[in-house]
RNA sequence: GGUACCGUGGCCGAGUGGCUAGGCGCUGGUCUGCAAAACCAUGUACAGCGGUUCGAAUCCGCUCGGUACCUCCA
């Protein structure tokens, strides 16, 4: 397939052609989840881009290796926790040991990505199994003389660095300009400059998670345990680091500043940013409390929610916007998803029933070449989308008998559909799940074939009696002229 | 304050110089016992003002409005 594949890199600010350090191998990292707390939407969306990523560079043929790391070990709350970590204040509150907590989290962040199709990555590391290599690379950095120790923690020097590297060349921010926007924060008069981040921090009394480390028992700092697991798995250089937009500084910039001060250049060759989903225009988000669960999403369980709504209508809602752009929740636009979805969902059914005719009234070779294209343009999802919809109405006029396809245009159009709707996007058909079953399916055919009776004998308000007690079951009677088809809701 | 970004028809959301994005909704029609689904038809939208250009939603400037990051965050 000689098909090129742009990627828009966060660090040049343009599309690049996608070409791998070492074709045809992809590393591909990906900053996971803290586990403290259920997974909100906002989780859900670079779960979701970064899936889209991994199955399209397969789709084509890479070999690929994702990572995509578990935080567990907590890092610093706001000021009003004065350095308590994350799970240890969650594990406190909630009587657990911290490694309870994680437990806890992870195996529900699994689950819940589970639900939205996302595939697992290839490998899933958690940094508190990495200690030791968190520690090593401090010691390289503080060995090139871009750190110090002060008070039995570990901190980065970012001005020495800056003489020698350029900090800020990811996000486009100015050591100057740094400066002159501090904050106040616990430990500032540890560090030689304010901007120092910290490698290596001191644990005090409170913290529950510790280890012992040349400098002081204490615990890794933040930004460490991605460069450090991301060497291990990708090597020195990774294809594609991606992340949400909020963690490109400090966070990615970071880890390119200890990448360089530990190995003499930079990590990553693509860096991949997804942007925000809004509520209200605003971002979703744990520090602004006004984010909705995921379990939320799938129970309705949730004031702001007018109803359920399925794993697969978060997917189909989250891919019908590019992921470089912000997407606004309402309960609106997710209604309309869930139609959408299910509308594209339904067409595999009527791809099945179609007849093959002697020739093809339309142009159908089109679609194979729009499809690839939009995903090879910095996966463009929203457009791909676009185009199976105007591939399901040739479908459905096909089956109206308004066009006609070849049996082997059928079987193309089959096979795009399935790689693209299945394979590429990941949506699969949850909700036709019971049909499956052979006792519900023997029963609504019994109930159909009485309703059919009724019908004949023109019975009219049996057979809507039947129908109307259906659909409160949530069970919706479709009559086509080749009889009745039901489906569940 | 610094640095980015955004403002598209009723809603969501693509598009970045000339060619109908798409979905949902609304309205009318075909079909149907009635519905549903499907199909057909239907919206001259691009925050405002000025400029560049044969031509701008798309480039430039200003104004207004909004967001994100700068502190844990997806």
């Amino acid at each position: 397939m000689s098909r090129s594949l742009q990627i828009y890199n966060t660090l040049s600010r343009k599309k690049e052609i996608f070409e791998p350090v070492k074709a045809p191998n992809v590393g591909m990292y990906v900053c996971g989840p803290t586990v403290y707390g259920d997974a909100h939407l906002g989780h859900a969306r670079p779960a979701i881009t970064f899936d889209i990523v991994f199955r399209y560079l397969m789709h084509i043929d890479y070999k690929v290796r994702y990572v995509r790391n578990i935080t567990d070990v907590g890092h610093l709350e706001n000021d009003a926790d004065e350095g308590e970590d994350k799970i240890a204040k969650k594990a406190r509150l909630e009587k657990l040991e911290p490694m309870e907590v994680v437990k806890f989290y992870t195996d529900r962040y699994h689950q819940n990505m589970d639900q939205l199709n996302v595939l697992h990555p290839s490998i899933e590391p958690v940094a508190s199994g990495h200690i030791i290599e968190q520690i090593e690379l401090i010691k390289s950095i503080l060995k090139n003389g871009y750190a110090y120790e002060s008070q039995g923690s570990v901190y980065f020097d970012v001005d020495k660095y800056g003489h020698d590297y350029n900090y800020g060349k990811l996000s486009g921010r100015k050591t100057e300009d740094l400066l002159e926007n501090t904050r106040k924060l616990s430990g500032q008069d540890q560090k030689k400059n304010s901007f120092d981040f910290a490698l290596w921090k001191k644990s005090d009394s409170k913290h529950i998670m510790h280890w012992p480390s040349p400098w002081s028992e204490g615990y890794p700092a933040w930004h460490l345990e991605c460069s450090a697991m991301g060497e291990k798995y990708l090597g020195d250089k990774i294809d594609i680091h991606g992340g949400g937009m909020d963690l490109l500084f400090p966070h990615h910039e970071s880890e390119i500043a200890q990448s360089n001060a530990s190995r003499g250049h930079d990590p990553v060759k693509y860096w991949m940013h997804n942007n925000m989903i809004t509520i209200d225009g605003q971002k979703m988000g744990k520090s602004l409390n006004n984010f909705i669960t995921l379990d939320e999403f799938f129970t309705g369980n949730h004031d702001s929610l007018e109803k359920a709504y399925g794993p697969m209508t978060i997917r189909f809602f989250i891919l019908q916007a590019h992921y470089r752009s912000t997407l606004d929740f309402s309960n609106e636009a997710l209604q309309a998803a869930e139609k959408g979805m299910k509308k594209l969902l339904g067409i595999a059914e009527v791809i099945e029933k179609l007849q093959p005719s002697a020739n093809t009234s339309v142009n159908i070779e089109v679609f194979h070449d729009k499809l690839y294209d939009a995903i090879d343009d910095d996966f463009n999802t929203p457009i791909a989308i676009a185009h199976l919809f105007d591939l399901s109405k040739i479908i459905n006029q096909v089956n109206d008998g308004k066009a006609s396809l070849t049996k082997s245009d059928i079987e193309k159009i089959k096979k795009l559909y399935s790689s693209f709707v299945y394979d590429i996007l990941g949506l699969k058909n949850d909700f036709i799940d019971s049909k499956d079953d052979s006792l519900v399916s023997e029963l609504m055919e019994t109930i159909l074939t009485l309703r059919r009776n009724a019908k004949d004998n023109k019975d009219w308000a049996t057979a809507d009696k039947i129908r109307d007690e259906l659909a409160k079951l949530n069970i919706s009677v479709k009559d086509t002229k080749d009889g009745a088809d039901w489906s569940i809701n």
